[in-house]
DNA sequence: AGATTAAGTTAGGCAACACTAACTTAATCG
DNA sequence: CGATTAAGTTAGTGTTGCCTAACTTAATCT
């Protein structure tokens, strides 16, 4: 018996391991659809860099093994099953993720990267020691919540700092986390998951956000400001007007 | 610019990521002919459980990417960028059966498999930081050597346990690490790398082999033995007749 | 409603890898 | 040396995944 490969069958109730390319367009229609919404094939293809024409011919395969629904030209939602298989990817990326950056001391700009082709290899029973080796954290390092190993999610939608008040404080719950660059420039800011800020003025036009982040005074436009979402703080509420 | 797969280019001397597949067939090519000697397409087809015919065209693709040199029906020797390719590999795959290991508990009898697969996955930066993590090991938990960063393996060969004369004694430096059965079998007569064993006697025709091992009586097959590579300990040398 | 445009699809290819079946080369043995 | 056998090869196929080019459907605008 020598073709053991992956061969995704429909009868297949059990958990073979899925290729990479298939757990990468699960967690891309995931995080799309926020799990349930119906995706665009160009969006997907947007987000995976791939041409429309191939997500076209990938999605039919998927719906053929019962990850998603598919009705052509109506976009694509997830199955219970596709559902949960993008959760245990995403659970895999997400330790990883906290793993590298809390017992190897990775910077947080390039754990996503690294995380990006681990995910697809490492087995569950790694990711668990991973996990249980940094106290079974609950979210990555840019903030984001790690599914459990049950598939449950914390889906909380959080403000972004674009929306937030002038006058208001927050804590920043978490950030974008795929631009390297733009991490870079947040961390020097100190501006990442458990900060604390407060929005002194918002220009108006699309104009700088003046802040004031742990006794520093700067100001990032709104495009970044919208990358970071954050949680207000009741106790600082009072605008300064 | 859509097409940046692997796709390995005749003029590429940069060091573009291979497949998992192309690592594989080096690696085995490697062992198999101790980097220089030629090696059979039948055995190599053995060794990565597929058939001749399969081997028979990836050997003449990597030939035409320069990793190996070729010739119909002579079987196939490593070049320097095919032998530097596999040493690469092994150095991943050795550390990460030490970090797994040395750093997340994992038994030594489950490193090999989860190595196979994150070999392939895992970036040089990654691989470093884990060496650096466990302290720079010299050998993985099996006591295979682990090639330097810069492409050097300590290559000594050592007397298998079969060979031993009675009345030896000898320091286990290394036993072969893919069968995990194996493994947890010696695992439990505590014949693994750095135990000091004696041989006490060896029965004729293939007979078992008696050892004291740390102060145990045991006895083990011919088999087994050979798969147990050791260090002959000169201060305990006199034969016990 | 008809025309334009955006979104999505099919058709036709290609590269990597694997397989089976059938053939060829090399090695060996009487 | 010719025949058998072992080793290795080619030919033809299938799957995954991706591409480009050309077409179709749906949405939108006048």
């Amino acid at each position: 018996m020598k073709g053991k490969r992956p061969h995704l069958s429909i009868t297949d109730s059990s958990e073979e391991p899925l290729t990479g390319a298939v757990e990468d367009y699960l967690k891309a229609i995931y995080a799309l659809g926020r799990g349930s919404v119906s995706v665009a094939t160009n969006d997907i293809a947007q987000r995976l860099d791939l041409t429309p024409a191939s997500v076209s011919g990938m999605v039919r395969r998927l719906a053929g093994h019962g990850f998603l629904s598919y009705e052509r030209y109506r976009g694509v939602t997830l199955t219970d099953l596709g559902r949960r298989a993008a959760l245990r990817t995403l659970r895999r990326h997400r330790v990883i993720e906290a793993y590298l950056s809390g017992a190897l001391n990775y910077p947080w700009d390039r754990v996503h990267a690294e995380a990006e082709r681990l995910e697809h290899a490492a087995s569950d029973e790694l990711v668990d020691r991973m996990a249980a080796a940094i106290g079974e954290p609950l979210t990555d390092p840019h903030g984001a919540p790690i599914p459990s190993r049950e598939g449950d999610m914390d889906e909380t939608e959080y403000l972004s700092l674009a929306e937030l008040g002038a006058g208001y404080g927050a804590r920043v719950v978490r950030v974008s986390d795929e631009d390297p660059e733009m991490l870079r420039y947040l961390g020097e800011l100190q501006i990442m998951p458990g900060a604390e800020l407060i929005v002194i003025s918002k220009a108006p036009y699309e104009g700088p956000i003046a802040l004031a982040v742990s006794g520093t005074m700067l100001a990032i436009g709104p495009q970044l400001a919208s990358q970071v979402m954050v949680e207000p703080l009741t106790d600082l509420e009072a605008p300064a007007h």
